[in-house]
DNA sequence: ATGAATAAATTTATATGTAAAATAGGTCAA
DNA sequence: TTGACCTATTTTACATATAAATTTATTCAT
């Protein structure tokens, strides 16, 4: 008896037997959106956290802060940033301890707070979101323009048409 | 006096004044790849573990011990996901514990060991990553087939003229 | 007004990820 | 052979992420 799974199973995931052309087109779209994303995440990362003391998800957190100088509460973080409410507590209280945010009290509810920049965490982040343009623009230094804008639609596209796992708002 | 940094400040990354056509563009790639990655990854995840007890992170260790049933060192195994060593002793010892991954002892070498998937192991992955692809397949459901390689051809040319920040393998 | 349900945020337990230190085995020059 | 240096892996300390439990405050029907 030989042992014919052993030259079956040596394979890369789009390349099983009995697969369709979708479905291998499907899985290869889905390795090189993880290999693009591993690709710049890391470097991203890297080089905020040399230069800044930053996270990319840090950065997110002072991004979306930046665009509301009033302050955000800390639900609504959550749900822009769509991570958990338990993710955003510990980025801020770490951002806090950074001097990089602060809270601000909410009159009306004291259950409630917005977290905003302080004058150092707008600052900062207004140097890291050069430095974040350029490792992107470093990332893509080879690729042409048109290229990047035909890629850029085509994922936007996916992404509208993509059912998502759970109830979408309809005005979101 | 008035504060007209509010006015300027309340802006997605991508729609900063000053910004070239390029830059933009640079900015609404990676935000669209950041999308898509959270969109699929997310429901994949929730998938695999609801279904095997899986996360995306075994499923990946499971795969490449499934391309290798005579085993993989931990270092390979490292190197080959492209994850750093301590991550994958964890997982390893994790997927050990579920039952799914064996140790077999390298004679020549006593510090080294391959990791090597347990009969287990080997049926669990061959049902998970039947879910996989069904995952994948629903969130790309509204997407056309050209729609989906041409992003995966352009993804792909990008990694390949992306330069890494670390040296690479030139026959890797 | 009070008690039940709801809501905002934090805490806890656990998984995943890194970098850096520690452990332990191998190699090799003198 | 012994000491210095590699090499394979694990451990440690920490950041980031989730889900579920908890805390504290608000709301609302009665």
């Amino acid at each position: 008896m030989q042992t014919p799974d052993i030259q079956n199973s040596a394979r890369p995931l789009d390349d099983e037997p009995n697969l369709t052309a979708r479905q291998k087109a499907e899985t290869r779209f889905w390795l090189q959106v993880l290999n693009v994303n591993k690709l710049i995440y890391g470097d991203l990362n890297s080089a905020l956290n040399d230069h800044f003391g930053l996270s990319v998800a840090k950065f997110d957190v002072l991004a979306q802060l930046h665009r509301h100088p009033e302050g955000v509460p800390m639900g609504e973080l959550s749900r822009s940033l769509k991570v958990s409410n338990g993710n955003v507590s510990g980025l801020v209280s770490r951002l806090r301890k950074d001097g990089l945010v602060d809270r601000l009290a909410t009159k009306a509810d004291r259950r409630s707070f917005r977290a905003s920049l302080t004058e150092k965490g707008r600052k900062v982040f207004e140097e890291a979101i050069k430095l974040h343009r350029q490792v992107v623009s470093e990332k893509l230094q080879n690729v042409s323009l048109s290229d990047i804008d035909a890629v850029t639609s085509g994922l936007r596209a996916m992404s509208m048409k993509t059912r998502s796992g759970v109830e979408e708002e309809v005005n979101a």
